[in-house]
RNA sequence: GCCGGAGUGGUGAAAUUGGUAGACACGUCGGAUUCAAAAUCCGAUGCGGUAAAACGCGUGCCGGUUCGAGUCCGGCCUCCGGUACCA
């Protein structure tokens, strides 16, 4: 997102991609690595408020700023293929992509809450909702209903969910919380029968608590409650007084539960009972029918909502042999572990459905509604479809039209993009667009008579959730995406914070499959392989321009060049884990580049070397080749499985460190030297570039370093004569001693048992066992 | 509230599949060089203990499994990310 200035987050963002690509031309793949910018969104009409510039100057000036610092850090981009997401040669596809969904049903209107400010007159993002209060208003918030548009994200759910086991590059906490987020459950939906007819209908996973069920519970927005309102006042007050706050799930969930008898009654499925109806605020319309049953014996939400207001309670499930006790507890965690062991528990007070196990109970009442009609096994899903409508201006135009007597007509193909007018002012109120007859007021396609254009934009998640795609023919201006596009995609390597574990990557996998679809795409998935990138803080905090503790990444590149700033912020921490920013850190960066300059350049001096005789190395020339094939092996798997450069980097220091060893400059220890240095140069130029670069010629290179190829391993410099083993006595450390490579396992015990220290420590005591780990250590069991 | 992480020396971290805790750096201390300093080079450096060793302790807290736990299991604490209109 083009915010202004570079931060260290980018930096360290930027570098890790440009590492692996490095790396990956280096394996002699094909590589694209391209940039490009997020550009719509909030951040740019604060700024246009603020400074009375229009949105679209200041995204684009920012964007030249970027580019050039960017351009400073060595990122080798392909600037060619470079795209701005608010630039109508971007959008206009993704608005002839949407009117593709609605044609296929796939793009809807419903209506939605948003948080309203009642001074302001406008809607306002969870973000702009402090404490309950409008941020520049300061007026309590109220929640409000309003038509929006939506895709059919749930149609997918079941892909979205079983796609995640094909992603075995992703992290695994990753796919963990979008499974958590898609949500599926197995339940039942059923109907209860309203005592002043019709019914009401609701989901449930836990229809073996059926006869618990003693109240039902609605949301403030379902219908029997605007039936209810009607005749009565004092309901139509509660609930207006309820109105007031954010819609996000955190401030929902936490809210204190509140609720309102309707008067109305339910009429239970199985007993017939009357069971009271309340609405309440923790049950939401926008999930499943908004209407639940509430079985307060054995869930802690109803419980409690119970409790407070005096509804009946009823224990309708047992731990198994205990029966229904007169001292039954509503106690969470008791119940809670009865259910952790399913077949532990049993149903009671339930009738004929006593005694039955969890599953059993659940089959015996499911079978029972459906075989009724009362209801029916169904599978749900917690995700929600995906609300693309903003009140905004600085986005995408929703490429629809409303025309009086044709309806809601897409814009035809000829007709796009609907471009948005950069030549505004924003005075915080709401979206200018609704202002601006000349953007609104326009002809149906249809009938050719007037209508009125959709003035809300898209959210910016939309452009985010398929430019990947677009890199690969980036100025096709006939078709969205080309067979460029079924080349190159998946991405391979895809890099981004954890903060884009859930909404960002899940709506890129939707689009992913709403393209493929659509044909455009001939994969399933968007990335083959995710590296969640941790934030970059600074004493323990995230850097933040109101914490004062950002580190300019220019100012740094000024005193210490490009390929200190990369070179630290790979070493410094795993990339998936958050980086304490440190200048002593960069300024040992530094130091190290130094040193690897003045030992290339000393060894330069000594002139050419004689060319590598491995059968004439003494021993220390054959340890230092050792370490230079052991760290090429390292550095490899570093790279390109483990993706862990700070220890790849180590090893690379590891070995600047062990060539000290070498006693002279002459001979076979010049040429081990030789390739120690090249293989050096090699590995660290993905992440500094420049000093490898220019170090490169003064070792014998041929060519620019960026087009060498990868060094390999030579397999016959890592056989080793002995191995150092560690021995343990009862588990603790008591020797170290040196074993040959070949040794049998008899032997390697009978010497362990010799060391000195471990007699001392076995002396008096009966050897019960001895444990050899082959190369690594000896445990001596004896008491 | 719910979902997902993290917690290891003075500091950033390493330990890849349950096998020698602290690699590699930063800092600090000592030395060399220098008129002096900076820079550079060499050495020491988890805590306690010792002349030096031996040894004892040590990976957020409590408990467990195992010959062996930073790593696995159960229960906590603290911090971080997300929570559908920040991107």
């Amino acid at each position: 997102y083009p915010s202004g200035k570079l931060h260290m987050g980018h930096v360290r963002n930027y570098t890790i991609g440009d590492v692996i690509a490095r790396y990956q031309r280096m394996q002699g793949k094909n590589v694209l690595h391209p940039m490009g910018w997020d550009a719509f969104g909030m951040p740019a009409e604060n700024a246009a408020i603020k400074n009375q510039v229009p949105p679209a100057d200041w995204t684009y000036s920012n964007i030249d700023e970027m580019r050039s610092q960017l351009k400073r850090l060595g990122l080798a981009f392909d600037w060619e293929r470079e795209i701005a997401t608010c630039h109508p040669e971007y959008y206009r596809w993704e608005q002839w992509f949407f009117t593709r969904l609605f044609k296929k049903g796939l793009a809807y209107k419903k209506e939605a809450m948003v948080n309203w400010d009642p001074v302001d007159q406008t809607v306002l993002a969870n973000e702009q909702v402090i404490d309950g209060c409008g941020w520049r208003s300061g007026a309590p918030v109220e929640r409000r209903e309003i038509s929006q548009w939506f895709l059919r994200i749930t149609d997918y759910a079941q892909e979205l969910l079983d796609d995640l086991d094909t992603l075995e590059h992703w992290p695994e906490q990753v796919r963990t919380m979008q499974r958590n987020w898609i949500g599926r459950s197995e339940g039942v939906n059923l109907r209860f029968g309203l005592e002043d007819g019709g019914e009401v209908e609701v989901y449930t996973t836990r229809p073996d608590t059926l006869m618990g069920a003693t109240y039902m519970a609605v949301a403030f927005q379902h219908p029997l409650v605007e039936t209810a309102i009607e005749s009565n006042p004092a309901l139509a007050e509660f609930i207006e007084a309820q109105n007031t706050g954010g819609v996000s799930e955190a401030e929902l969930a936490t809210m204190e539960k509140v609720g309102a008898d309707t008067g109305l009654k339910a009429i239970h499925p199985s007993t017939g009972d009357l069971v009271p109806i309340w609405t309440a605020n923790f049950v939401l319309m926008s999930y499943g029918s908004g209407a639940v049953m509430s079985v307060p014996g054995h869930d802690e939400r109803d419980h409690a909502f119970a409790s407070k207001y005096g509804l009946p309670i009823t224990q309708v499930i047992a731990k198994r042999g205990d029966g229904v006790g007169s001292d039954f507890v509503y106690d969470t965690t008791t119940w809670q572990d009865w259910y952790a062991d399913k077949q532990g528990v049993v149903t009671v007070n339930s009738g004929e459905f006593d005694g039955l196990a969890f599953e059993a109970a659940f089959n015996a009442i499911a079978d029972r509604l459906e075989s009724e009609g009362k209801g029916e096994r169904t599978v749900n899903f917690r995700l929600r479809d995906w609300g693309v409508s903003r009140q905004r201006y600085w986005g995408a135009p929703i490429p629809i039209i409303y025309c009086d007597q044709c309806g809601v007509v897409p814009v035809p193909d000829e007709d796009l993009p609907v471009v948005l007018p950069t030549d505004v002012t924003l005075d915080g109120v709401g979206s200018p667009l609704k202002n601006m007859p000349e953007f609104y007021q326009c002809t149906c396609p249809q009938c050719g008579g007037p209508a009125t254009r959709e003035t809300d934009t898209f959210d910016t998640f939309m452009e985010s959730s398929w430019y990947y795609a677009r890199y690969c023919s980036p100025r096709n201006d006939q078709q969205m995406l080309d067979e460029e596009a079924k080349y190159w995609t998946p991405v391979d390597q895809y890099i981004g914070g954890i903060e884009h574990a859930i909404l960002h990557l899940l709506y890129a996998r939707f689009f992913h499959k709403l393209m493929r679809d659509e044909g455009l795409v001939s994969s399933d998935e968007p990335f083959a392989r995710l590296l969640t990138q941790g934030m970059v803080l600074k004493d323990g905090a995230k850097m933040s321009k109101s914490k004062g503790n950002t580190i300019d990444p220019q100012a740094m590149i000024d005193e210490y060049g490009a390929d200190t700033a990369r070179l630290f912020c790979m070493f410094a921490a795993p990339p998936d884990q958050s980086l304490e920013w440190s200048d002593k850190g960069a300024e040992g960066a530094l130091r190290f580049l130094k040193r690897l300059w003045k030992l290339v350049h000393s060894h330069a001096d000594a002139g050419e070397p004689a060319a590598l005789d491995t059968t004439a190395l003494d021993g220390t020339q054959k340890a230092v080749r050792r370490k230079t094939h052991e760290t090429v092996a390292k550095v490899t798997d570093d790279y390109g499985r483990r993706q862990t450069f700070n220890t790849a980097i180590a090893a690379i220091m590891e070995l600047s460190n062990t060539l000290s060893d070498l006693t002279d400059r002459e001979g076979q220890s010049l040429a081990v030297e030789r390739e120690a240095l090249r293989a050096t140069v090699l590995m660290l130029s993905p992440i500094a570039p420049h000093v490898c670069h220019s170090l490169w010629p003064m070792l014998g290179g041929e060519g620019a370093l960026m087009d060498a190829p990868w060094p390999t391993v030579d397999e016959t410099a890592l056989v080793r004569d002995s191995i150092e083993m560690a021995v343990q006595v009862n588990g603790k450390l008591r020797a170290r001693m040196e074993v040959a490579a070949n040794a049998e396992k008899d032997a390697i015990e009978s010497q362990a048992l010799e060391q000195d220290n471990v007699q001392k420590f076995i002396e008096g005591n009966t050897v019960r066992k001895v444990i050899v780990v082959p190369g690594k250590l000896v445990n001596i069991v004896a008491n």
